[in-house]
DNA sequence: CCAACATACAAACGATTGTTTAACATGGGC
DNA sequence: GCCCATGTTAAACAATCGTTTGTATGTTGG
């Protein structure tokens, strides 16, 4: 086999993005703006640049598409609360790294993140399912971290666990409904800002 | 004519509930639970027990259905703020107030909250912008009352207004996503759980 | 009793939906 | 220089979309 200095693959990670990507991307654009249900196929090839019917050269179906956009952001939330889990960190501490963590998946794409949280009630079962399991198990790390905070006297033994965990997710989840990047504070400094918020309260501290 | 024991009127607040009432009842529920695009005409008039033709002697299009559930969603939060501010309450009970309303109105009906909250965007003009120019007036009281906790040193200065808004929003806006009647605690000990997460933080009091 | 009205049905409309098919281009490896 | 894989076009498919129409059926106020 001789030399290959510049290979040029036909379907490997070469210099042009792949076809397939630009179709995902623009997919999850328009899911994100307009919902599964709100975007067409028509709607995607135009945003690609191809006809309709060329799509399923490089994809299996709308269903698959919307599939697969909300399953790698699931992992991409679940693989950095194990990353923090690793770390055995105090629970305000695992909190604070978890919210970074959060904030920075959501500020790498938005419209991703918005397709996760929303557009899941459009797949079909089995993957509804198990996709509902992974989001489970992301949102067990918080009622875990904060249920160890108040068994070790971190946090307040007052606290409703449940109540309180929600309220905090739902800060997270809501997130990508105002996050903009042309904002002028970085991902990592509206996830402490948003940390002080949460761990310390709005009160003033006598 | 005989003696009518039940007058049974054609179109005025009788026993049996107005079909425009039942119309408007099933697309709520439907568009919270597939979306407006995801939601077909057949589908309501099946939920309402009618042929999809008729549905169209009780309403004018099914934007209008959409509009009307989200305006008169949009207004009863306003009102709510509106009422709390005329207490001109100090800043911690003004919130704990307006949570407490907010949560009011999730629990009557999450479904229209879901409406409200996502489905705004398949408006057309000039009525998304209107909606939207209500739905800002009712997160503006939320700013004007954390900026003013923060003034009279109710609330702690260090605070990030703009997310700390933001956050308690996301905490509030999540909240149809839970929520559930079934549940063993009541809409107001739910709202006075999250105040008492929210303005007092998870941090335990030295 | 009757005119008026509200409501319903059955059927259809043009447009749009996701997807399939057959034919045509293109370009690198043997 | 040919071949095969890859990607595209053009056209069409059955199904479904929001909505309109014409007609029938009661029910009510006068």
């Amino acid at each position: 086999m001789t030399l290959e200095p510049s290979p040029a693959q036909p379907h490997a990670t070469s210099g042009r993005t792949a076809p397939r990507e630009l179709i995902f991307d623009a997919a999850t654009r328009l899911f994100g703006e307009r919902g599964y249900t709100g975007t067409t196929m028509r709607d995607i090839a135009k945003a690609v640049g191809i006809l309709p019917g060329s799509l399923y050269a490089h994809i299996h179906s709308k269903d698959a598409v919307l599939l697969e956009i909300i399953e790698s952001g699931v992992d991409r939330f679940n693989a950095a609360a194990d990353r923090v889990e690793e770390q055995a960190l105090p629970a305000a501490d695992a909190l604070q790294a978890v919210i970074r963590e959060h904030l920075r998946i959501v500020a790498e794409n938005p419209q991703r993140t918005l397709v996760v949280f929303h557009q899941w009630r459009f797949l079909d079962e089995p993957h509804r399912s198990r996709l509902r399991t992974k989001r489970r198990h992301y949102e067990e790390f918080f009622s875990h971290t904060v249920r160890a905070g108040v068994a070790d006297g971190e946090f307040d033994a007052g606290l409703d666990i449940k109540v309180t965990v929600l309220g905090v997710l739902g800060a997270l989840n809501w997130t990508p409904e105002w996050y903009s990047a042309e904002g002028p504070a970085s991902p990592d400094q509206i996830a402490d800002s948003l940390t002080a918020s949460l761990l310390r309260g709005l009160h003033r501290r006598a």
